[in-house]
DNA sequence: GCAAAAGTGTTATCCCTACACCCATGA
DNA sequence: TCATGGGTGTAGGGATAACACTTTTGC
């Protein structure tokens, strides 16, 4: 036999599978990890892994984050599961997938333990992927895209305190266009997210900028129309 | 041992759930079935079963369903996927979460094979629920409210041919609001997504009413500014 | 005093909302 | 002829999109 965990009837594996982005480079990249065994040996994936027997399916994601990149402590959203029976060569495997929004100022993506190597790509030079973790990133992608405009997930970009230039340039490369200043301020001061921290900052060394901090950092992520 | 099928490390059963809406007494009501056996025998459950081994998740969604209830061909979107850990008191399951629409036309759900009962009930007004399928239909609802505002989900509700008042009470229960007839066809007709099948029909009978019928049926469901 | 980023108001347009009456038909 | 549901247009308000100049400050 092949182990000694049996069961009356057969059971699938559940693994966590996540879709990191960040802004790097003016660009939202995605990071991969090269595999280091079969299959797809040397191919890019998604980092994840194998869901613990009494684990929270979020707090896998978290764990196998960390394990694979040494971050911590992102905001973390389930996209969906995914089964296709023959998605995995050796064995039924479903992966619930998640994608996770790191700070600009968090990056450093350190070579984890068990991970051959790790890399960002940018969205449109993605390399050949293991799996059908193509197909999750496509799922990944339009969810975030979808959320982008109505509610406040770009904030999770945001280091704590920020001016509103700097929201803009990340609103500006997530929606792939320019936006015009007054109009970016006026919506985004009027749904009234923000509020000024009092203090300034003079980045290069020109006229200070005000610093904004998100009112209710614990709400973020969440559709502006959502329920209380 | 417990059964024949043994793995090297612990595996989690996983089963699909659905959240099967249509409408019925001017309201949105849910289909439940009564458990038959333990564990929380005689509550009341979302329709559902474990996953085949070669199956796809949403197949086993969609035979679940029409084994509980006799009801197949229904529009089926994956919520998400639900794992806490002690969620199923006999084993670790996850289950991966799904809702369907029953067209109102079609509303004939036959007591079905090996569950006990079914019953349709109004969401203001559910039973005391199994497992954590309150809050499965939470989530399910949620999406579902949602999605109806821009995207053509509602029309899942429609027989092939419609009048615009069918179509508008249709909406009236589902945002639970009156809406004024002339702005309620200015702005579905608007959308350029139905198309008048040429027909009229006498309902009661006074005056004729025009018949419509959805533009492309393989697109419903999605939000309205998807990628092609 | 000039280079570079910070900051600020007004106008036109579109979409959504509110609102009331005539039409066709069968009884 | 009347009761019932089918069908139609217009005006106001709010949000969005377009558009350019002044302020601050370090060099």
């Amino acid at each position: 036999m092949a182990g000694s965990y049996c069961y009356p009837y057969p059971h699938p594996a559940v693994t966590a599978d996540i879709a990191v982005f960040s802004l790097r480079q003016q660009q939202l990249q995605l990071l991969l990890i090269r595999r280091g065994g079969e299959p797809f040996k040397g191919c890019w994936a998604l980092p994840g892994g194998f869901l613990d027997i009494d684990e929270d399916l979020e707090s896998c994601a978290a764990r196998e984050l960390e394990e694979e990149t040494g971050v911590r402590d992102l905001y973390l959203e389930q996209v969906c599961a995914f089964g296709r029976p023959q998605r995995d060569p050796r064995e039924r495997v479903i992966s619930v997938a998640y994608f996770a929004l790191v700070p600009v100022e968090r990056l450093q993506v350190r070579a984890a333990s068990d991970a051959a190597e790790a890399g960002w790509f940018a969205l449109n030079a993605l390399p050949e992927l293991a799996f059908d973790h193509a197909e999750i990133i496509r799922m990944a992608r339009q969810r975030l895209a979808a959320k982008l405009d109505d509610s406040t997930l770009a904030f999770q970009f945001m280091p704590k305190a920020f001016t509103l230039d700097e929201l803009q340039q990340v609103y500006e490369i997530l929606r792939q266009a320019a936006l015009d200043k007054r109009d970016f301020r006026n919506s985004v001061l009027h749904r009234g997210l923000l509020e000024e921290t009092g203090e300034t900052r003079s980045r290069g060394n020109r006229r200070a900028a005000r610093l904004y901090r998100v009112k209710q950092p614990d709400r973020v992520g969440y559709t502006f129309n959502d329920p209380l």
